[in-house]
DNA sequence: GCCGTTTTCGGCCCGACTGTTTTCAGTCG
């Protein structure tokens, strides 16, 4: 047996990192300990499996010793010491903007600060503008920092960060002297939460486009603002999404889009191969180092080609194994490969467009089939169809898709399946159905045995083709029902149920990585919005982004296919 | 601390902005 587990090794790597850094030892040093407490966690192999540490790459002989007398032992002699040395008080404070741990060991060695409270009360005694490197200003930062400390979360959702992306995009679109922009950043790599967002601009003339930015509706605070950098904090209700903007001459637009989308690991990954080339990486192109001579490139494509790669998709950029795989990457799904919405609502549920209105805006999309799939009985609250309206539901549906010989309407349903892990429908009046989806919005406190016997009764039915929101988490909201995953996934392989990428930028439900390792087994996945009017329509392009981030082929992905593939693979999975 | 097809030392991705300085360190992404 071993004395801690593996992810208490990764968090004990990374306190000695946050101690070393307060220390002010040296910087690659403290990368180190980073650098394989990263490294550890990429691996897919438990602590048990994982021999040597030292073969991975970034851990050596030193913390290889580290991490085996932590998993002894639950500790290791450095850590103990920079415990005895160094004020736990201290770590929450590398939190606080502008301050590091150059600055933090200062405070603790001069002013014998040891938490935030000691902080706090030496501003207030303006004992910190004296301190050389420091300065009033930054003492009223600081000051001003500490009380808001922990008011806000350090990731926001996607979903809350949409309305201003769609602010932004407008603005940006109506200042003249913006030649092109686009959202870098985590947004473009498709995670789940964001800690900013990312603009690159291309224009002549950044001091009038930086003037128009300050000038923002939302603007609640400038951070910084400087030539061609500039950073606010845009206030929506009670949220506060921080903005960067980066301003470059077009011919840099390439070059600054790949550094500015990231992530940064990704960046390291491509500077070391530039380095090896004799050539440095900046955001304004590519230097030759021998002669002085910067390139410049038209795309991204053209950029990454120049590595002799082929474009590699923003949502695989993590640092890892891209740049080996980049080849593999050329059949993954992509939002032009989406034929079919196959999970959303209307005003015979909870929606708030009828079927008709539904359909035309699928249409209108470019898709070519579709299905409705209104809540069951069982969601009272959500106006859930009796067994006689969903017939007269499924007649209307009918009855609308012979006057379109190009798009198919699938029949629908939300089933619920219920607290006792009973089924919402009798059997015939499933068989009728085109798409029977199945999912859990009730008793999410249930043990994991109950909920995924639910789970279980679901996939083994005949009729049942698809598992929504297979989690039920909500993004930083709440963590969903006690589900085991790996068991679901072997589960649907077995009956050949499909799983769901809910697009839903609450859900986005199964993550990247569930979806990752359900492909890996085998099952087929739709990625659906579940849209309860029009713009959720839109969230496609999200859900599409977390099977790109999940490396999901596009034959595995059942909603690219043709209404007739999907039929008859649902007939074929039938038992 | 890690690493090596310039290999056991000397680098480690690169640049903008701020606040402090008066030429730059620290922080950040």
């Amino acid at each position: 047996m071993t004395a801690i587990d593996k992810k208490s090794v990764i968090q004990e790597l990374e306190r000695i990192a946050v101690y070393l850094e307060i220390k002010g030892e040296n910087a690659f040093r403290v990368s180190a300990y980073r650098k394989a407490a990263q490294a550890l966690e990429q691996d897919e192999r438990s602590l048990a499996e994982l021999e040597d540490p030292s073969v991975l790459n970034g851990v050596g002989k030193g913390t290889a010793g580290i991490i085996d007398d932590l998993v002894k032992t639950g500790s290791t002699e450095l850590l103990d010491q920079l415990k005895a040395e160094i004020p736990e008080g201290l770590i929450p404070l590398l939190k606080l903007p502008g301050l590091g741990g150059k600055k933090i060991g200062k405070l603790y060695q001069e002013l014998n600060i040891t938490s935030a409270a000691d902080l706090k009360k030496a501003c207030e005694e303006k004992q910190v503008r004296d301190l050389s490197g420091f300065g009033a200003k930054t003492e009223e930062k600081i000051y001003q920092e500490l009380e808001d400390m922990g008011k806000r979360p350090e990731r926001l959702p996607v979903s809350a960060v949409l309305p201003a992306v769609a602010d932004l995009n407008s603005a940006l679109d109506a200042i003249e002297e913006v030649d092109r922009f686009e959202l870098a950043g985590s947004f473009r790599r498709g995670r789940e939460t964001v800690k900013d967002l990312d603009y690159i601009i291309s224009t002549e003339y950044p001091g009038e486009v930086g003037e128009r930015l300050l000038s923002m509706e939302k603007v609640s605070a400038v951070i910084s603002s400087g030539k061609t950098k500039i950073s606010l904090e845009l206030q929506y209700d009670d949220v506060i999404v921080p903005v960067d903007f980066r301003m470059v001459q077009d011919e840099s637009f390439a070059t600054i889009l790949h550094h500015f989308t990231g992530s940064k690991d990704h960046n390291v990954l491509m500077r070391q191969r530039a380095k090896n080339n004799g050539e440095k990486i900046s955001e304004y192109g590519v230097e030759i180092e021998a002669t002085g001579e910067m390139l410049h490139f038209a795309s991204e494509a053209e950029f990454f080609s120049h590595f002799d790669l082929p474009w590699i998709p923003p949502e695989v950029r993590n640092g890892t194994t891209e740049l080996e795989e980049a080849e593999t990457y050329v059949d993954l799904v992509s939002i032009n490969d989406i034929q079919a919405d196959l999970h959303m609502h209307t005003t015979w549920s909870d929606g708030a467009q009828s079927i008709e209105e539904m359909v035309e805006a699928c249409r209108n999309r470019g898709y070519s089939f579709m299905a409705i799939t209104d809540h069951g009985k069982f969601l009272k609250v959500a106006n859930g169809l009796s067994d006689e309206r969903l017939q007269r539901q499924h007649e209307e549906i009918r009855q609308l898709r012979t006057a379109y010989d190009d798009f198919d309407v699938f029949t629908g349903i939300e089933m619920d399946i219920l607290p006792d892990g009973t089924l919402d429908y009798a059997d015939d009046v499933l068989k009728n159905i085109d798409f029977v989806i199945a999912s859990i919005h009730s008793s999410f406190n249930q043990d994991e045995n109950t909920i995924m016997a639910r789970l279980e009764t679901a996939c083994n039915h005949p009729q049942v083709a698809m598992i929504a929101h297979p989690t039920g988490r909500l993004i930083e909201k709440r963590p969903g029902y006690r589900v085991d995953v790996d068991r679901l996934i072997q589960k649907a392989y077995e009956t050949g149920t499909i799983l769901e990428i809910n697009a839903n930028p609450n859900r986005l439900d199964l993550s990247a990585a569930w979806a990752e390792k359900a492909q890996a087994a085998g099952v087929k996945i739709a990625v659906n919005t579940d849209a309860h009017r029009y713009e959720m329509l839109d969230h496609m392009e999200l859900g599409v982004k977390t099977a790109r981030r999940a490396k999901l082929k596009k034959e595995n992905v059942v909603n690219t296919w043709t209404a007739a593939q999907l039929k008859a693979w649902l007939t074929s999975t039938d038992e």
